[in-house]
DNA sequence: AAACCGATTAACT
DNA sequence: GTTAATCGGTTTC
């Protein structure tokens, strides 16, 4: 597998990558430890113009700045005070725009996830089950993502058994007429 | 300085 | 299906 370097992430377009990201491997080496899965669900934010997006209207903060750094960042932020989800920034630097990872499928590193999930049974099922599991932390907020902390690589998954689905974005109620928008994207069975 | 709220999850009934 | 948990960022006073 190779890893994907910064003239992958610095495509503006957004939604071809969220869903181009499907099948790709999100590894992280955490504490001295490689975990990684196969990203199978992902949801674009567009920044600027997208009224779901932190950054809408480039409405920068301290939270919302990661966003403007160049793609290949990551953007890492606390939700309802207790989960922290984790986007992957992209575009050139300035514009805004993210793709959140909702799910993955465990690859390596599964015992691990295992003691990071503490009594808790399952290890994917929603994008801060995917931080914990990774070990991923507000610390990683800002970082590179071609570095050797957090990155991703080129995957394979089986074309034939598996189809990529696309809806609108969950927990976006707030964001008016772009609720409806079809930037979700994920992997299933045929 | 204080209030308000969320790109959610897990443990309930 | 319902609901409590929990806190940094942002807005409002």
């Amino acid at each position: 597998m190779t890893k994907l370097s910064r003239s992958f992430f610095v495509n503006p377009k957004t939604l071809f990558l969220a869903e181009d990201l499907i099948g790709k491997v999100l590894c992280t080496r955490v504490n001295g430890i490689f975990t990684s899965g196969i990203i199978s669900e992902t949801e674009a934010y567009l920044g600027a113009t997208d009224q779901a997006s932190h950054a809408f209207g480039n409405k920068l903060t301290k939270r919302t700045s990661s966003m403007f750094l160049e793609g290949g960042h990551a953007y890492v932020y606390l939700c309802y005070g207790l989960h922290y989800l984790f986007n992957v920034v992209t575009g050139p630097a300035g514009n805004p725009q993210a793709i959140l990872i909702r799910d993955i499928i465990p690859l390596d590193g599964i015992e691990e996830m295992k003691l990071r999930r503490g009594n808790l049974k399952r290890l994917t099922g929603g994008p801060a089950i995917v931080s914990n599991s990774l070990g991923i932390n507000l610390s990683h907020d800002k970082i590179n993502l071609t570095g050797n902390t957090i990155w991703l690589e080129t995957g394979n998954y089986d074309k034939k058994m598996f189809q990529i689905v696309n809806t609108a974005r969950i927990g976006v109620n707030y964001a008016g007429s772009d609720a409806i928008l079809p930037y979700r994207f994920l992997l299933q069975a045929r």
